[in-house]
DNA sequence: GTCTATAGGAAGATAGAC
DNA sequence: GTCTATCTTCCTATAGAC
């Protein structure tokens, strides 16, 4: 871990996104991408040659690389499923500020941008983390079509949680997906 | 109903909400917008003249009278709980293309624009619908706390199965939120 | 690698004819 | 009410100094 990406590198990867996340890509300006990084419109497009649309992928690939790391492989650990199930939920709860944060997924996805080159990477991202998540109940012993069907439930809460947290002004749903997310996984409904 | 709306009218705001829809606030551009609706953008600016904050304010208030008058309404009907929210799911279906149309309020909730006009708006539409679809739930006999919770989760679930949908470009999980609603609020899991 | 300055074009918005 | 033509502003992107 931690390979290449310098402390620096992934503050502005981080601020980059947060811009993308609060209003989208067509929102995002060079002006407040400038503004929100501290570095002149001239010395992004130094960085990113491709301008807007590769800081918009690249933060999309950082993103899903850090979901990898942070999310993903300790879902993929060794401990019992309803702990690794506990961790991630730490994690999402510091990934998206308690609900005050949008999804990437979601605020790129309707990239008027021709035909998309972040529609590809969306999906993968989506894939795999329903993939992930449905990994853990197939070894918390569900059936594998049962497990498939409620890890990707929790991925649409996930989203929709965050879409109401963004829309009624409160992170309350957010927070409310947060507590039932173990009862929806294991079904102790 | 259909009180001064005339059809046109009507048409007008359904071809302007599928550009908002589409590519949301920041993305639908006047170009797009004049192409959409068959007008040039003077002739748009004659019919708004506050331009496009105008024009997403009053699709926005369409799509929240629309639902009110075609979905709400009928929730509040007299048959049997089970087949108002059988009548709700196939609205639903038709109001949303099968999953192939994103929702207003998501889309038009990252408007870059000062402290977003549309704001209430979409928070109130959010709160109409879980009020209304709670009303059911307790009509059918559900405790208030339950129905309350119930009907927000559907609302949750509704939201990120589109955004499932759109992000991994099939229409299944929206498909699937449908079909499952019933039980989902109902409780027979 | 970062900056100031600016080019070039697309965006929102308006004037005025019909 | 709708149009063509135009204005102004903002945005993306580049040139070139340091």
């Amino acid at each position: 871990m931690g390979r290449k990406a310098s402390v620096e590198e992934e503050d502005l990867m981080a601020r980059l996104s947060a811009v993308f996340r609060d209003v989208g890509y067509e929102g995002a300006t060079l002006t407040i991408l400038s503004e929100a990084t501290g570095l002149k419109k001239a010395s992004l497009y130094h960085r990113f040659p491709q301008g807007k649309e590769q800081m918009a992928r690249e933060v999309l690939e950082s993103a899903g690389a850090w979901l990898d790391e942070h999310i993903l492989s300790p879902l993929k650990g060794k401990g019992a499923p309803n702990d690794r199930i506990k961790d991630m939920i730490k994690k999402l709860d510091a990934f998206y500020s308690g609900g005050k944060q949008a999804c990437l997924l979601n605020m790129l996805s309707s990239a008027r941008i021709h035909e998309g080159p972040f529609t590809q990477l969306i999906k993968q991202v989506f894939e795999a983390w329903i993939s992930a998540l449905s990994a853990v109940l197939v070894d918390a012993g569900l059936d594998k079509k049962v497990a498939s069907t409620r890890a990707e439930r929790a991925v649409v809460m996930l989203q929709g949680s965050l879409v109401l947290s963004r829309g009624m002004g409160t992170t309350r749903p957010f927070r409310e997906f947060l507590k039932t997310l173990p009862d929806e996984l294991f079904g102790a409904v």
